[in-house]
DNA sequence: CACCACATGTAAATGGTTACATGATTCT
DNA sequence: AGAATCATGTAACCATTTACATGTGGTG
């Protein structure tokens, strides 16, 4: 039953974005990506716009073309298929139950590689930028995804002071 | 004070691979990858060769052609200015304090597109895996990264077990 | 009108991926 | 000797990235 999806996971947050809204251009995808403040997709138009086009080719989204002025202006919508698929993507416990790609735990694992006293400070410095991010909402307009950035946040800072056992 | 590397986290990895072990192919160094848990790196030979070369080219590691036998088999090893970057690399507090790319705090995000039964079934199933994880050791060779990745786990679903508050 | 922010793309480069080819070594 | 495995690559593809080009609508 692992149903592995055919969505890469930036493809997925796009479709999720537009299923949350009821519809949207490339460009507000795009920009939330961009304003979001995980770091790790760009947001950029250059992987946005030609994303959508391949959802909309493969029947996930659909397109009413609003040809508002005179430029084009597409208006995406999720389609049934589409929901099926990012239920599918959602629901794919292996893939979230990955490991994927953290940078403080990769650094982690090479840690020795420096000096001890390094390393203390290390932590302390990345420790002490968590508490700084923590201090400023990350999403002051959605209350959900703030209050789950903030327990991401919270959980990472426990985990560093859990460390220091381990390393 | 930024120091922002100038490596990928897959050189920096690989660099630090070769650093420990006092010495790797690019082959040992491949393997290392594809055999960790991690599945975000594949470890394919594709992406390491050339890395392998790229860090030469730079002058962050050295090669001991040990032609040894008639096909060539290159050890490389890390030079001061590779221990440097690594170092730089190492130390990079705002790259440690980004976001990376978490599959399951990607999923949590989109959640409400799940209707509740099927989110409270989710959440279950991955905290299921990631015991069966724990159950089992994933490096048997390696003290240190074992105790790390089982705090890893062990993080992981202490944060999934806060989340109820927060769903 | 001039300018600037908003919006919609495209082009080239990058750093990975999977799949393949093939040489060398070890096992039966 | 033949088969399996270890080892070293290369080729084609892919989803991103950065940088650029350009149209459009509102504001001084």
């Amino acid at each position: 039953m692992a149903r592995t999806s055919t969505l890469t996971d930036l493809e997925a947050a796009a479709l999720a974005q537009v299923a949350e809204k009821g519809g949207a251009t490339s460009y507000a995808v795009a920009r939330a990506f961009a304003q979001s403040p995980a770091e790790y997709w760009s947001g950029s138009a250059g992987a946005v716009y030609p994303l959508m086009e391949r959802l909309l080719k493969r029947g996930w989204l659909q397109a009413n073309a609003g040809a508002q002025g005179k430029r084009k202006r597409t208006q995406y919508q999720i389609t049934d298929a589409g929901r099926q698929e990012l239920e599918g993507w959602l629901g794919d416990v292996a893939g979230a139950a990955g490991m994927g790609m953290d940078p403080l735990r990769t650094r982690l694992a090479h840690l020795g590689n420096l000096p001890e006293a390094k390393r203390r400070e290390f932590l302390n410095s990345v420790r002490a930028e968590l508490v700084a991010q923590s201090a400023v909402p990350a999403w002051p307009d959605d209350q959900r995804l703030q209050a789950l950035h903030a327990s991401w946040l919270a959980n990472r800072i426990a985990w560093i002071d859990q460390l220091e056992r381990v390393l």
